[in-house]
DNA sequence: CGCAACTATGTATGCGCATACATAAAAACC
DNA sequence: GGTTTTTATGTATGCGCATACATAGTTGCG
């Protein structure tokens, strides 16, 4: 028994902050699934009625409990997101676009990094299962045997994003990194550029592209260039990893290109304190066309992702098929684009 | 009954995939709780029958649900943390240490973007407090009335962070506004600059600063000096800022003190553009020492803030109340740097 | 050997809500 | 005016787990 052997009535010591249904409902006049039925369908509720309710809710300042409410209804209205990192701004500005598309349809995100590990990944996975989300975004398309496993077992939607694979675990919303490296490599051939070298950061992603390049560019101009990696994509590493490329590894003009605008501003930046003059001594292209890349001086020429449409894409993909929809395509190519401005 | 109708035996088809301790405990050969015990408290259970049932947690791909234990136990594990926008560098870099720093101790974080409006933030507010969160960190410390009374009802740890108050709902960590732009006007005073003026972003703490640097600047030197307001700080803005400054609010040089860095690399790069040498004829002074401030040319003067600081200390601090522990002060200020470089 | 203390497990219960089903009253219909 | 339909509400139930309490079996100790 939970309020009868509280003879003083008011029932309220048992929890001092438990405002329940039962609680308002008592207030009202009303049982507590009147409140429930108040709350998730007004129109089923007299209008004296909803008015009680409505000033009871406010006399005591009630919030209902989603935990209980997710419990029964086997609906949490939470998406779990799983990023290698918020910080970068890559993929916090897919995050955005996500996290508003589903907000409007009342859902919350359960957000965590994952780091570049899948290990990590999949411990991340299935913290994240165990507060049963009604749908997943994961960066990426390579995870552990564990991670699929779980995901596939937890039968919600999942979506795979920031990369291309023709076997995703559910759904797939991204774009080809080792195209968008070939296509560098083909403006660089029609651009004139007969030399080339490659910048990376160390994920796998950044390796897959600056791959990409190196080899098509073999193919068209049937020589070999360098690759330098750097651990972290950062404006020190590009200045250092030019100097690499120049000092150490014979490199001394033609294209380089780079796996991140930061990477391609480092290298404006050491090239520019070298005295290097760019585009003519050196041509630079970058990856993300993010904001710098307009601005900066020369402008950079870079790969341009829609971010913003892939973020979208995503939540509405899992949105449909939340409700029950089977989606025309698994797999959704946003494509990329170059764009091109001074340094190339 | 759940079970004891079910005359198959293996009690499965009652919900597709919802593996329970209940299922995990019949494979096992054990009840419920030993299999809720050998999760929560493995030394409470018997090596046998832990083997047993890490052996039946595999076969089934068993993931605790965490909703149900959240609600009975009155934990959910869950810290709630609200930032006006995640695509912001200044505040995605206190919540990556934020997050890592709960997320070691088994929290998971609950986010979303609350923009800048308060009656937006009340509502997201509203929506974190319904998951039962175990804390809940804000960003500023000013709220709408019906958030502090929601918080204060919910009767959780509250962290308010990256601003002052001395009245903090709960906790506060942060650091003054106003003190920082007061610190620009006494090292533009210092560094022998007469003439000034202010760049800003809209939203109402980069106006605070601003207006604090202009009003000291006065006190130091005797002269008004303009303060423009661009919507959002982006470099295109800080571009068009200066600009206005220029060509409309008859300023010729001083000193340029900018709400963000962002702002400030506009600066220079109009600055650059029209052949203005800084920090000879402008000198510029950004605020927050991103990466950008370093790396420019020439390198941003600008106020550090330690914003990983303040995530884990945050982070700590609410965990120290969520183990009921009484921290010596609710208000932690942590302070800021004036770094000078090549731009002022 | 007898009783206390401990170990390993089980039974009972309810967290707060949504859902299925039941019911009373009011409205609609021929 | 009686029957059907609709409206407004209530009762019963269980989601999956943690917790309090109960109960065998086991060990310790004088």
């Amino acid at each position: 028994m939970t309020q009868s052997d509280d003879p003083s009535g008011a029932g309220r010591k048992r929890n001092q902050r438990g405002v329940t249904m039962e609680a308002v409902g008592r207030i009202a006049g009303v049982s507590q699934v009147t409140v429930s039925r108040a709350l998730s369908d007004p129109s089923k509720v007299s209008p004296q009625t909803m008015a009680r309710i409505r000033d009871a809710i406010a006399v005591t300042g009630f919030v209902p409990n989603a935990l209980a409410g997710a419990l029964v209804s086997r609906k949490s209205m939470m998406v779990s997101a799983l990023v290698p990192s918020i910080t970068n701004i890559i993929y916090a500005s897919m995050l955005a676009p996500f996290s508003s598309e589903l907000k409007s349809r009342g859902y919350q995100i359960l957000l965590s990094e994952t780091g570049l590990d899948p290990d990590e990944e999949a411990a991340v996975v299935e913290a994240h299962l165990s507060r049963r989300p009604d749908a997943i975004w994961l960066t990426g398309v390579h995870h552990a045997a564990r991670t699929r496993r779980m995901l596939i077992g937890a039968s919600i939607p999942v979506v795979e994003t920031w990369d291309m694979t023709e076997t995703p675990i559910d759904l797939c919303v991204g774009f080809s990194h080792a195209a968008s490296g070939r296509a560098v490599a083909e403006f660089a051939r029609e651009a004139g550029y007969t030399k080339g070298a490659g910048i990376s950061a160390g994920d796998e992603r950044a390796q897959r592209r600056l791959g990409a390049f190196a080899s098509r560019f073999r193919e068209l101009s049937g020589c070999n260039i360098p690759v330098v990696t750097a651990s972290y994509g950062s404006i020190a590493a590009g200045r250092a990893m030019l100097a690499e490329l120049l000092d150490r590894r014979g490199f001394s003009g033609g294209l380089v290109a780079c796996s991140s605008d930061v990477l391609a501003q480092g290298v404006l930046i050491e090239a520019a304190a070298r005295g290097i003059a760019v585009p003519t001594d050196l041509a630079v292209v970058g990856f993300g066309d993010q904001e710098l890349a307009e601005t900066v001086e020369p402008g950079l020429t870079t790969i341009r992702v829609n971010r913003d449409a892939m973020g979208r894409i995503a939540a509405q993909a899992l949105l449909a098929r939340i409700g029950g929809e089977t989606p025309p395509r698994d797999v959704i190519d946003v494509g990329f684009t170059l764009i091109r401005r001074a340094s190339a």
